[in-house]
RNA sequence: GGGCCCGUGGUCUAGUGGUUAUGACGUCGCCUUGACAUGGCGAAGUUCCGGGGUUCGAAUCCCCGCGGGCCCA
């Protein structure tokens, strides 16, 4: 962009004939960051605030286009209720802890968790994370989101871990935390305890043993069936489903578990499925979940077959020290040695395995940290109902995982990348001490226990606990943490969006809530705004091995991340699913090329004084009140549509009024205007700039660099904002909204498509002049509109003479030909189709025409007779209007007939 | 096995009771209109997965079936 004065003081501004965003999107990344415009104003007291608790990714290194998709819906919100006057808190935080990087480390430097002591492999995973969220933020910079990065948190940093474990004490003194023991999901590669949370079920296909015990003390067999029989030693009870017919009988009585021999009952329970297998289930600790509910319920022994590593302990007897898999197959050959394998079987199943490195899970008991979340439940639920939903459907997800929760939330872990948990024990008698408030942060390892002795028995000597919090305790205190928790800014609590993808529901949106209500007995967030998950352009899941993975590197590369947001934007309904889709890029790149031309061509006409005179001061034509209340109409849309995270709709009505209504009819039906001396120029000046102007505006959210270097090019120098970004979103003026107006604007275009339609049909030049048209109009009423808009018609379409009259054009079709079908007729009739031909150009057309009109021609030629049907041959004709050539166009509604004299 | 969502021209997609069913991509024809040929104008193409029902009226609501997706067990 350059400006350089011109004579009167108008500016000539030199645009460049295309837009480039990758040249230009940087340049304004740095300069926003520079003015500050994405700050929050802590100071600011007057403006109402808007909070946006943004999910903490967790720092892989990669920004995956899921993400670009978050965030897009996220940034698009913020700019938008800054546009509308409120002090927005955008946030950025890094969920840093955790298996993922601790599991990359232990890849890169060739490592187990156990090789180092825990603060040296702590330095290298926070080197690592370090260097990861380097490369992100560089990246969520370049995809131009309205951060505020003085606000940036990191979970790992001790005045983030001091609030986790401050949440901790607190939650403990309430009751709400205690430790116990209970069967825990267990992940025997990271060693760790794993939350309901992080178990995912994954199709496997599993083979189904058929095992016999036999009757203690008696003769006969009863069969079950298991897929683990690796569990058998630990097998305490065996059950059937109540009043099963075919074991009745023996119920009550004993049998023995191979291959050990153990001696266990038989008993009844209503979750046996009888359906399954023989019927018999063999209960063991612990196989699965339900073995959990049965020990419970039945009050069973619990044997502990398993140890941390996965390996079979000293209750496995001779199997002790193999791996699951090696027993498994040592058992079920000595089985079948023995008689007992009555046979096998395929089964598909699906297996519980850790989130992060895939290996099934075990169930194993220890003791662990607990958070009281199943009596919580209750309020989860209510919580869920008050919150507003985007989608409305959304919450029942919510619901549905609190109802289905059966087990409190085990928070401690096994690990070392996380925040301490502030406990020790008493050595002589276990009983654990928690830190005091005024100690935090703690380090148990390195800092003393708030007491000197233990307050249960007296005891002087403590050790400390080595377990760390699930990252989910981190993390889910943030809405507390952005407003200062522990001292509370209301004016920051509860957030106004919690927005984040429909997978992160049962984790994400539940631990915030039922953390929130936990802590502060508040629901922590009033809108939940969920989006969907990104697709490969296949339409599958995008992965990296199905070879459909885009970064978002690569995604930005092509046309510059403006164009990326409206795919992001329009591709799909808010909460839906959405391929990643080049076309759409393309598409997004295309309009903003569009949008970019129009304001070129506006460009030396978009004067501030003129813009600035009262509407009353300029002779507008029926075409500028027909855009401007076009105009008025798609700010209140497209408001309306912001307002309910319909982001799809509203970009989709910015995108179509700008191409087709500003620049394929309006921009097109004012250009004769504005080359001559005509006295309604201005009035078109004043439209273009109020429209162009607002068109930006309202893009501004979508495609925040393109609306930038629109408005600093054309506009920036008559208004006081230094960005777009903090100018004001545009304002809905009534007066502008005219129905009668949009009417005649509506009939304006409807001619001018028809006399286009007119000039392609005829592959004429759309610049070539129209001698003379005239339109009839079937009422008075529609004839006097049309006197209205006939000037712009004519201008527009390059009409020499346009009448307008009321009535129908008496019209006459004369026939100036009857041309033979050949591909009809030559198959027929060969090397006669010539006589024919000869013959039709002899007749008269009109003697023809009207024999035709009555069925079929008889025609003698070279002696020969033929007959000809209406298929056979095509009608010429031309119509004539008082003795004049003329081109006909008739439209229905309103009726109309056009006539375009040719001579 | 449960919950939720979806099934619209060749492809993707908007649209939750009344529209000539939206738009994009693709296809075809035409046009250098003084912003844009990386452009413009125009055309063809779907009757809304199948069946039943409610209604004056259904892509839109209800039921059944078929197909797909997501989340969970």
């Amino acid at each position: 962009m350059r400006l350089s004065r011109k004579a009167k003081g108008e500016y000539q501004v030199e645009v460049s004939k295309d837009y480039d965003p990758l040249k230009i999107e940087p340049r304004w990344q740095k300069r926003w960051e520079e003015l500050g415009v994405y700050r929050f104003d802590r100071e600011d007291k007057k403006k109402p605030t808007y909070v946006i608790d943004t999910p903490p990714p967790y720092p892989s290194g990669e920004f995956h286009m899921g993400t670009a998709l978050n965030w897009t819906y996220f940034d698009i919100v913020a700019r938008y209720k800054r546009m509308r006057g409120f002090n927005v808190l955008f946030p950025q935080g890094w969920d840093c802890h955790g298996l993922p990087t601790e599991v990359q480390v232990e890849k890169r430097y060739g490592i187990r968790k156990g090789d180092l002591p825990p603060e040296k492999f702590r330095k290298r995973c926070i080197k690592l994370t370090e260097e990861n969220i380097a490369h992100m933020r560089e990246e969520m910079d370049s995809l131009g989101f309205s951060i505020d990065w003085s606000t940036e948190y990191r979970t790992m940093d001790p005045d983030y871990y001091r609030r986790t474990q401050l949440s901790f004490v607190q939650l403990y003194k309430r009751g709400l935390i205690y430790r116990g023991e209970h069967p825990v999901n267990w992940c025997p590669r990271c060693e760790t305890a794993i939350a309901d949370a992080e178990v995912e079920y994954e199709d496997r296909e599993a083979t189904i043993s058929y095992i016999k015990f036999k009757l203690h003390g008696e003769d006969g067999y009863l069969t079950i069936a298991t897929t683990r029989p690796e569990y058998l030693p630990a097998c305490v009870v065996v059950a059937v489903y109540p009043g099963d017919k075919r074991y009745k009988k023996h119920v009550g009585k004993k049998l023995e578990v191979p291959p050990l021999g153990q001696v266990v009952g038989l008993i009844e329970d209503h979750e046996v499925d009888p359906e399954f297998g023989t019927g018999v289930v063999m209960v063991c600790t612990f196989g699965d979940k339900t073995d959990v509910r049965w020990v419970k319920r039945h009050k069973l022994p619990v044997v502990k077959l398993i140890d941390e590593k996965g390996n079979m302990s000293e209750a496995a007897g001779k199997y002790a020290g193999l791996t699951l898999e090696e027993c498994k197959r040592a058992i079920v050959g000595d089985l079948r040695k023995a008689g007992l394998l009555a046979k096998q079987e395929k089964l598909a199943q699906s297996v519980g395995a850790c989130w992060r490195c895939e290996t099934p899970v075990e169930i194993l008991t220890k003791p662990q940290w607990f958070m009281r979340v199943l009596d919580l439940k209750d309020k989860v639920i209510e919580g869920a109902k008050r919150v507003r939903w985007v989608p409305d459907h959304m919450r029942q997800r919510l619901i549905d995982w609190a109802e289905s929760m059966d087990w409190d939330w085990v928070i401690s872990r096994q690990r070392i990348f996380a925040t301490p948990i502030p406990a020790w024990y008493c050595t002589g008698c276990r009983e654990p001490v928690v830190a005091e408030e005024r100690q935090l942060p703690v380090t148990p390892a390195k800092d003393k226990p708030p007491v000197e002795r233990c307050p249960k028995c007296g005891n002087e000597s403590f050790e400390p606990e080595r377990d760390v919090l699930d990252t989910w305790m981190d993390s889910s205190i943030t809405i507390a943490v952005h407003a200062g928790w522990p001292e509370l800014d209301r004016r920051l609590f509860p957030a106004d969006l919690q927005p984040n993808g429909t997978d992160i529901i049962r984790t994400w949106d539940y631990y915030l809530l039922v953390r929130h209500l936990a802590l502060l007995g508040e629901v922590p967030y009033r809108t939940v705004l969920v989006n969907g998950m990104v697709f490969g352009e296949d339409g599958r899941k995008m992965s990296k091995s199905l070879g459909n993975y885009v970064d978002t590197t690569m995604a930005r590369g092509k046309y510059g991340t403006d164009a990326l947001r409206q795919w992001a934007a329009i591709g799909a309904s808010t909460g839906s699913d959405i391929p990643f889709n080049w076309k759409d890029v393309d598409f997004g790149h295309r309009f903003m090329r569009k949008f970019w031309n129009a304001a070129r061509f506006a460009g030396p006409h978009l004067n501030a004084k003129i813009a600035g005179l009262g509407p009353k001061k300029l002779k507008f034509r029926p075409v500028d009140r027909w855009i401007l209340s076009r105009l008025n109409r798609l700010i209140e849309q497209t408001t309306g549509w912001l307002e309910d995270f319909q982001f799809n709709r509203a970009l989709g009505a910015i995108q179509t009024f700008v191409w087709h209504e500003l620049c394929d009819m309006y921009i097109e039906e004012v250009k004769h205007r504005l080359y001559g001396d005509d006295p309604t120029a201005d009035a078109a000046r004043y439209a273009l700039y109020h429209v162009m102007l607002t068109a930006a505006k309202l893009l501004a959210p979508f495609t925040p660099h393109f609306s930038e270097e629109i408005y600093q090019t054309h506009f920036a120098r008559d208004h006081p904002y230094p960005s777009v970004h903090v100018s004001s979103w545009p304002e809905v003026n009534k007066k502008f909204i005219d129905e009668s107006a949009e009417r005649a604007g509506e009939l304006t275009n409807l001619i001018v498509g028809a006399l286009r339609q007119f000039k392609s049909e005829r592959k004429m030049a759309l610049s070539r002049e129209l001698p003379s048209v005239e339109i009839y109009a079937s009422s008075g009423e529609v004839a006097k509109r049309l006197k209205e808009v006939g000037d712009d018609i004519a201008g527009t379409m390059r009409v020499g003479k346009l009448k307008i009259k009321v009535g129908k054009p008496k019209l006459a079709e004369r026939v100036l030909a009857i041309e033979p079908e050949l591909a009809k007729l030559g198959p027929r009739l060969r090397a006669d189709a010539k006589l024919i031909v000869q013959a039709l150009r002899e007749a008269k057309p009109e003697d023809l025409a009207k024999r035709l009109a009555k069925g079929k021609i008889k025609l003698r030629a070279g002696g020969k007779r033929f007959e000809l049907t209406p298929e056979d041959v095509r009608v010429i004709k031309e119509t004539a209007s008082a003795g004049r050539k003329v081109g006909v166009i008739d439209i229905q509604e309103p009726a109309l007939t056009i006539l375009i004299v040719s001579s």
